[in-house]
Formats: C-alpha cells, sequence, structure tokens
RNA sequence: GGGUAGGUACCCAAGUGGCCAAAGGGGACAGACUGUAAAUCUGUUGCACCUGUGCUUCAGAGGUUCGAAUCCUCUCCUGCCCA
C-alpha cells in the first residue's frame, strides 16, 4: 500500500515561499500547515510577513496566528499541535504541506522529540540563575560529570542548552544524551518530502533588504509599537524587528539604523537558516530566480513531486 | 600660505623599536543546533604550502638600526584651526 505523502516546503526567509505554496496547495489538494515560529502568533503580520486574508482564503492555513504573542510556545506543543491537524487531513484525503524556515520546527515533525515531561519550572529558574550568578564554567562542569556525552555536543559558552541539558537530567534522573536516542520520527507512515528554495545568495539579500523596506512602508512601526505595550511571551519578543525598533524607540539610534539592523539580522539569520537545511541531506533543493514567477515554480515541484 | 591632528587589513579602530600578519569591533564566509529556535552558540577572515614554516603588508620613496607599523627626511592625501 501507497504511503501517505507529507510535505515539506523549506528556505530561507524572503525567498516566496508563501506564494509558492499557496499555487502549490491547490494543485495536490493540500492545506498548508504553517512552520515558523513567530507566525504562528497575531498581531505580528507586518512583522512576521505572514499570508494576507486574501491569500488565506485561497487556502487553509494552520498554525498561523492561533495565539496571542504573551503567550509563550515552544516545539513540543508545536509538534503535538501539527501532528493533531495531520491526522485530520489524513482523514479527510488531503496532503499536509508544512511552509516555513524555523528548522527546529519540521525536524522535530519530522523526525520526532524525545519524550520528557514538561518543563520543571523550579529546576530551569534555578539553573538560569546559576547560569547568570556563577562564573562561565561552573554549569558547564557540572553537566561534564553527569552527562559527559551531552557535554562533549555543548560548547561551553552555549548557556541555554547547558541549562536544559541539566534540567532534564535533574528532573528525570537521565541524562539528555539517553533520552535524544529515544527519537521517532514519520517516516515509517509518511513518504516525506522535504523541499528546500535555494536562489542566488546576493538575490535573496537583496530580497530581503526589499521586503524590509516594505514592512515599514506598510506600518511595521505602528504595529511593533503597539506589541511592545504587551508583556511579550520569551519567544514573541526576540522577532526580528522587535528589538531593533525597540532600541529606535528607547532613543538609542535612529530609524535609519534601525532599518539597518532589522536588515543586516534577517540576512544573517537566512543565513543560519540555509546552514541548518543544507546538514540536511534529504532536502531536495530547487533552485529559483528572480524571474521565475510563484506558479512556474509551483509547476515544477508539483512535476518533482509525480 | 601658516599651524595642527592624522593616513593601519573589506570597513571602523588599537598598537608608538623586537613578544606584530598586527588587539578590539563591524561586515563577510563557514559551522553547531532535540521543549525560548527569527533564539542560543562556535570557527575562519594578507598569500602559499597546510596547524608549523615561507613570502608580501601598516599612504609613497629613501634613511637610521642587528631589528621599524613604531625613529628621521622628503613627497602625496585627509580633517580641523588661523590667514
Amino acid at each position: 500500500m501507497d504511503k501517505k505523502k507529507i510535505i515539506f516546503l523549506l528556505g530561507a526567509t524572503g525567498i516566496g515561499k508563501t506564494t509558492i505554496a499557496l499555487s502549490l496547495a491547490k494543485k495536490i489538494n493540500a492545506e498548508i500547515i504553517s512552520c515558523d515560529s513567530m507566525q504562528i502568533y497575531r498581531k505580528m503580520n507586518i512583522l512576521t510577513a505572514k499570508a494576507t486574508a486574501k491569500q488565506r482564503k485561497k487556502s487553509r492555513h494552520h498554525l498561523l496566528s492561533i495565539l496571542e504573542p504573551t503567550v509563550e510556545y515552544n516545539v513540543a506543543q508545536y509538534r503535538r499541535d501539527a501532528l493533531k491537524i495531520c491526522a485530520k487531513l489524513d482523514s479527510q484525503g488531503k496532503i499536509p504541506l508544512f511552509v516555513g524556515g524555523t528548522g527546529l520546527y519540521y525536524s522535530v515533525i519530522v523526525d520526532g522529540l524525545f519524550p520528557v515531561l514538561p518543563q520543571a519550572k523550579r529546576i530551569r529558574e534555578r539553573l538560569e540563575k546559576l547560569l547568570r550568578s556563577k562564573k562561565s564554567g561552573y554549569l558547564y562542569k557540572k553537566l561534564v560529570k553527569v552527562d559527559p556525552q551531552a557535554a562533549g555536543k555543548i560548547h561551553p559558552h552555549d548557556g541555554r542548552r547547558i541549562v536544559r541539558a541539566l534540567e532534564v537530567y535533574l528532573q528525570t534522573g537521565k541524562p539528555i544524551s539517553f533520552w535524544q536516542k529515544k527519537r521517532k520520527g514519520l517516516g515509517n507512515e509518511y513518504e516525506v518530502k522535504l523541499l528546500g528554495l535555494n536562489l542566488k545568495r546576493e538575490l535573496l539579500y537583496k530580497r530581503i533588504d526589499l521586503r524590509v523596506e516594505k514592512m515599514f512602508r506598510l506600518g511595521l512601526i505602528k504595529e511593533v509599537q503597539k506589541l511592545l505595550k504587551l508583556n511579550l511571551s520569551k519567544t514573541a519578543a526576540c522577532a526580528i524587528g522587535i528589538p531593533e525598533l525597540k532600541g529606535y524607540f528607547n532613543q538609542e539610534y535612529n530609524l535609519d539604523e534601525a532599518k539597518r539592523l532589522l536588515q543586516r539580522n534577517s540576512r544573517h539569520y537566512a543565513k543560519r537558516q540555509l546552514t541548518w537545511l543544507r546538514k540536511d541531506k534529504r532536502v531536495k533543493w530547487i533552485n529559483i530566480n528572480n524571474a521565475d514567477t510563484a506558479t512556474a515554480i509551483a509547476q515544477r515541484i508539483y512535476k518533482l513531486l509525480n
């Protein structure tokens, strides 16, 4: 029996995933599931270059604007939410089409996530306090003792990962490296297709710069101003554009500088996204150039899938 | 025209006789990533072999010295002040 299909349309920010996905979804009887840690939030429309209301009418989008930006969220919840939607689409005979650029989010769908209980808040808080107050190597040394394997993979400066590894150890009594082996992906159930959109670096960077300009024209400043009045979740608070404009509102620098930073940080982000995707050898690359229309690209992908 | 401060790698900038292919920052490039991931973290960045050595660099030309980005002379360029 044929396996069910599941498709991931991935690529750096600004490459044009949204419109291509729209065009593709129609052709293959798919519904779109956002694979983006920031687009999950409401009130961040311009900032995250979300599909417009009009676009969303053309094809159903899931996991887009489902949360207030004040609410904490994480990969595990994402996985749960996304798999639920997959199951629903399966029952309707529709293909799940994941679209986005958050590497961790797609990998957690494709390759699974190790099962650990919800975060232990108190342990986490204690560790974070220690991270801030103690000397830099302190927690790392502790980790080396309890989980040399994980410590070998984590850089001594990478505070966040050190904290998480220790948290899991303290919470479960077993090292994170033990849990990490217990991962179960979708491979048995689905025929998984990973597609990566690729555009020449210079062109991509130019597109990103232009897109940032456009965000400003669309009213980015007002949007962020409103967001800053809220008590943003830790994730939402670091969406590219928020810290940059905050600096402007606090009069640390002028608007041109804020724009420059926003563009630069978006480029850096795109680079990291590409690094992630390049590492994943399963990704099938779709090379595009500026002249290609979204429909043309969607057509190419369609052929590739059949 | 007179005075004065300067010209350092892709950019900004430290260095004022040997420990200097030259701090630091930015940018660029490369990488890691399993519950904050648009986050967090790492490496490279004069050239050539390849983790040590060789070669070419600190505006230009000459000089002093065992040894110069650093001292001297002249030239060119830039900022500022006075004319």
